[in-house]
DNA sequence: TATGAATGAGGTTTCATTCAT
DNA sequence: CATGAATGAAACCTCATTCAT
């Protein structure tokens, strides 16, 4: 069709032009709303590379209209973040008050992690990606400040179950925090819920392969070292 | 308006604008040097968070001049994911080669993914922060390629260990190598190699729990199932 | 350097600055305003000469507003040509469709070639100026499709003259349309509609040129002054 | 071949880059010839869309290299223009100066603005594309009169031809020469000498159109009106 | 003479944000 | 609340030109 006059610039996207208006639904679902739909995208393209407009085309508005809820872009960013962590904390918190045990706490605290990869795969994605260009704003403070809350639990759980014979001891509860935290949601980059495999049944292979380790069990009391330098181990 | 002189946009670093043109290095080290000037601020910032402006001024240049060097800042970037891409696999390639038994050859694989965290900081970041937006480009074909390749010789390692009762049968290769993969190279993000930590104590440490899990070795037979969950456990 | 401020390198015309928000005009008349000034710079600088700050600055507005309206310098561009292609392939066929006989559909499609140098001078200018450098783009294909059929129509006329004995047999007809398309259209480099001599004049000294050539009239019953307007002729 | 690494910048092309150096000619001889490349590559892409790099590239140098021989871009372009402008206007006086007779000093203007085409396509071709651009710099004052002396041969051939009763009276030797040079200049867009089509042919036709018109000869005293516009002819 | 690294100005384009309607 | 036109800063990139070697 040539001849054809282009229009640029910004027009609400036809086939969901409809959606902005028609919806019954109080102020406060439509902000909630946008916000789910900027995740979706920032976890999809990361925040640098989604535009106030790839928000508000999936939404069925103009750009402009998103300030009308939002002070900025990085707002949006704040919220989604915010919500995941003060979930993640109050979630960490009820699993410890819960189960005395370190080994049962340790158990729901990786389940919860992997339950919240389906939940906020949006913030999780842009934590993992862009925290070093997020330091930078102010508000990330609180972020960060709960996600030290979350570390301190982990990390406590960790020593009590070094301390009470339940965990190996030759364990530096720091490291093994970081190991575990960043495998488990490193799983955002592939993992889709939605997919073949459950949230369970990942679950329970990352848990057999974290607490057994990948050698096959062999007769009691016959823990080879064969992963040590063999040469040093002579 | 003819006579106006505008204020230009940019000056290159002044403390270093005399350094630009009487660097005596041969003309490869110096296309060297600017890959390596601009992977660590792609490490550091990110690829989209990097400025053309900002590697110039790192580099004591002006941005236009880096277009001497490359034909656009994308293909700085390909240049260093392809070097990790094409070092790791012919790294990998070597350990299998050289080591029949899957278990020391794992050992050995998991190693080097540690070293390179060392040698390729920037391009494993980039990797694993903005593999999506990456993928639109027809040179990332070769750097998927790669890590297929990759991939397969992980795969065929864990695959003939199982076989051979090294590992542990109840685990899926694939997801298996997935976990070691991802938080192996997770550490990108906190490792600094010029740490306290060495990358021999490191991978020590992850080799420990990677092997024999977080449980603590007890007597002998007495490998305990805490870990399943306890409804089904009973 | 972070508070340094530095001079922004464009700032909008200062007496009209205010006019750009103002403005009360429909929304298609502001898109076809901005199109008829960028064809205004392009007849006179080129397309390659005119830079989208000139057209910003000569609209009253920074250069990036531009892109609000439209995708590209190009796409400006692109719709000025295919309008004056358009309108003048309609041209075209109506005249031959209102008249059948090939002497008469010649006159009309000359004059009506000088007329569009009035309303089309962009275009044709940078037709001719440009044609090399814009075959390379994918949307010339329409231009250049619309140019084949105009000049369909042309070659048919004057073949059906030379058919019917109207015009000279010993011409080729492409070479003579490319002729007399040329010679037309050429007058727009240097021909002002607004000045002293109006299209019509200039029309009829080139056909008077065209249709009898430049040797004067010799032989008995020498009839002078046939080119003149009818009209004004008595 | 991925991994292969690519260098931009400048690099003279490797399978010309020996012609640089092994020519035994003058440097006079290089100046020129350096000429030849830019005049080509100016009628294929114009003088704006050509870059240093690409003349450089053409002759197997790189750009920088041109600035031994030639002040600026300009300079090229200027000696192109000069040299085709001091050879027409030779070409010119002597041809009024050998022929007395208007209409025999018209054929040869004419003949010899044709064969100009095949020898100096580039000047042509610039000349008519980028006059406007071109009037801003000072060294361009030399070609518009030697322009101008060649304009006013032109004229003075018509209105002698006028005088002596040999060009029919009823034109304006102004425009009269504009339209003939314009129409045989013209040919330069689309006339490759090359081609199947020889000089003289292409002459030939020309002169037969421009002398004669496009009217068949029909018998003596009997010129038709056919071209009048029939309802205002009744 | 030629090279190759650099400059500096300026090009097109993008994008978060503002604001009158 | 939404629109749509605009801003202004900054992004990537181009290119004529310079100059030490």
């Amino acid at each position: 069709m040539p001849g054809t006059k282009r229009k640029p610039g910004e027009t609400a996207g036809s086939p969901k032009a409809t959606r902005a208006r028609d919806r019954g639904s109080s102020p406060q679902d439509r902000r909630q709303a946008l916000i789910d739909i900027a995740a979706e995208l920032f976890s999809e393209r990361g925040f640098q590379g989604t535009t106030v407009r790839d928000i508000g085309q999936a939404a069925g508005v103009l750009s402009g209209s998103l300030y009308h809820h939002f002070a900025s872009k990085e707002t949006i960013l704040e919220e989604i973040l915010s919500t995941f962590l003060d979930d993640l904390l109050e979630s960490c918190r009820g699993i410890v008050a819960a189960s005395p045990d370190p080994a049962v706490a340790l158990r729901a605290l990786i389940e919860g992690a992997f339950v919240s990869i389906g939940q906020h795969k949006a913030a999780i994605t842009v934590l993992q990606n862009e925290r070093k260009h997020l330091t930078q704003f102010a508000w990330f403070a609180h972020v960060s400040k709960v996600e030290r809350s979350v570390r301190r639990i982990w990390i406590k759980v960790l020593e009590e179950g070094i301390a009470d014979g339940t965990f190996r001891p030759d364990l530096d509860p720091k490291i093994t925090y970081r190991f575990v935290r960043d495998s488990v949601w490193a799983a955002v980059r592939w993992y889709a819920p939605s997919g073949t495999l459950a949230p369970a049944q990942l679950a329970e292979q990352y848990l057999t392969l974290l607490m057994n380790g990948l050698s096959a069990p062999s007769g009691p009391g016959a823990i080879s070292m064969w992963w040590m330098d063999p040469a040093a181990a002579k």
